[in-house]
DNA sequence: ACTATCACGAAAATAATTTGCAGGATTTCG
DNA sequence: CGAAATCCTGCAAATTATTTTCGTGATAGT
């Protein structure tokens, strides 16, 4: 477990003087790290002792164990704690973004749910045809990412992002034998919930990759979860799709495991195609 | 900068004592990270100082400020020094794709060119009208995102991945007032090298997210590159989209801060339509 | 009000790290 | 080839950091 949550959780437990220490470390994360035990101390007004102790009570071996981790969970977990100031500078920005995207990939690893995306990989490796749903600049995205990982496996797949489409498309699947994937950041997309019900009434088996506890949530048979605290304004929906899209990338790597020898044989299949189409150059794997 | 970087670079300068310390953190960071200086030093069969000695070569000011700076590059840095081992366990997979993703972050972040950025800026936030061309499940997939992070802004544009349509186009795009933006991981999509040389034949500004030294990047005025060392897994070689869409991430944003005013207003106008289209909650920021 | 428990810091004890120094190896240059 | 310079290295001492021990005062429960 990383510190950062062990210290969220345990926050309302602490004495005085540790919620003294514990702010430090969330405030000026760069000193906490970088200090020795006596500067922290001095800096929280508190003991030396009192510092170990702090730190024996987040599970760690030693105060220097406690840096360790600490620095270890840093390049992932500050950002969200310290919404810094908005810079423009070029390099500000770019570096900004980076540290977001690497936030979102750290949490959902963090909160990986794989039971529920094992249930989703038998569920899209039996399908006879897969149902692909999005809509929106974001989860359109996702569904034809699912459409373009997925077909690569040799599976039939269809990606819509057009709410008609979509419910006729559901109400059009066969029963027990194919399968609706739907996404939505908000998980309130009340069109994606329709056509879910719908599939479910019909007896087609439904995943969604959405916000926990949503509507769209309730409504699907298997949830693949990502959930991005929301509130402020750093996480944009722009560091979450990264997130949503390593999940589908999971997904479909899984799934890929799964069917092993048909998914060979298509890939084979597929990547010839591209290499007589092209230069006869295979550098390039899997389209470009 | 980072320490495995540093380490990387000094590597061929280091004594036979020093070598033997660099091994190990390389082998086995896990151990080194956690170790104590004089454990670190019996393991490497050499005293103490010269593990400090070593760490001050590198640039830290001491052993601890060393150990902090290596558990901070840490999780990102350590995944691509040694190759993963192949394993179908899905926490594995997970974990994999998910380090990988990060790598590819970092990766984009380390060979980060600004000053390609601030051109392509430049030519983005004053064009009239932007053509986003792109082909294939991964670049095709950029261009409407490239669409869709732009037209956010207020920004006319629109995305194609047909090679007919892009050549159309860009015959079609009006001199020194538009701007063609291309994406090809391989870098060697000759449809669109050819759209590229097209609008340069027109004074169409282009520019391209691809491989550096590339055909695509040899045919584009401004060229934003993106290296990144294909794994071997046929599965997935998809961490790069990651690294992609960061970038065009870092691109939006940059042209979203050149043109603040406009874009303001123009979200604001977005969500608004959001909001009433949908049940009123406006949790959702910009889309599902 | 009495006792048990807890939080805390002072000081002592311990452990870790760094510094200064000197021997030995290696390289450089005449 | 040999002498001087330089560098690498470890030892031991000095320094510094961290942890433990122990005692005091505060708080809560009976």
């Amino acid at each position: 477990m990383d510190l950062f949550s062990t210290l969220q959780e345990e926050k309302g437990r602490l004495s005085q003087s540790e919620t003294r220490i514990a702010d430090i470390i969330l405030n000026d994360f760069e000193f906490a790290v970088n200090a020795s035990i006596i500067e922290l101390a001095e800096r929280a007004d508190v003991s030396p002792p009192t510092v170990t102790r702090f730190c024996r009570r987040l599970g760690c071996d030693s105060f220097s164990d406690f840096k360790i981790q600490l620095a270890r969970t840093a390049y992932i977990g500050v950002r969200y704690l310290k919404p810094e100031p908005q810079s423009t500078d070029p390099a500000d920005v770019a570096k900004d973004i980076v540290a977001k995207a690497q936030n979102a990939l750290y949490m959902l690893h963090q909160a990986l749910d794989l039971a529920a995306y094992e249930q989703a990989t038998d569920l899209l490796a039996k399908a006879e045809m897969i149902y692909a749903f999005g809509a929106g600049g974001n989860s359109s995205m996702i569904a034809s990412e699912i459409q373009n990982r997925l077909f690569r496996l040799g599976l039939r797949v269809t990606a819509s992002p057009d709410h008609s489409m979509q419910l006729m498309m559901a109400a059009a699947a066969k029963p027990e034998k194919d399968v609706l994937i739907g996404s939505s950041f908000s998980g309130r997309n009340t069109e994606l919930v329709r056509a879910f019900h719908l599939a479910r009434e019909g007896k087609v088996s439904t995943i969604a990759l959405t916000q926990s506890n949503s509507p769209v949530a309730r409504a699907a048979d298997v949830v693949i979860a990502i959930d991005m605290p929301e509130g402020t304004n750093i996480y944009r929906p722009t560091s979450t799709r990264i997130a949503y899209l390593a999940a589908v990338d999971i997904l479909a790597s899984l799934v890929a495991h799964k069917i092993q020898a048909q998914a060979t044989l298509t890939l084979r299949r597929i990547k010839q195609q591209l290499v007589t189409h092209r230069d006869g150059d295979d550098r390039q794997l899997l389209g470009d």
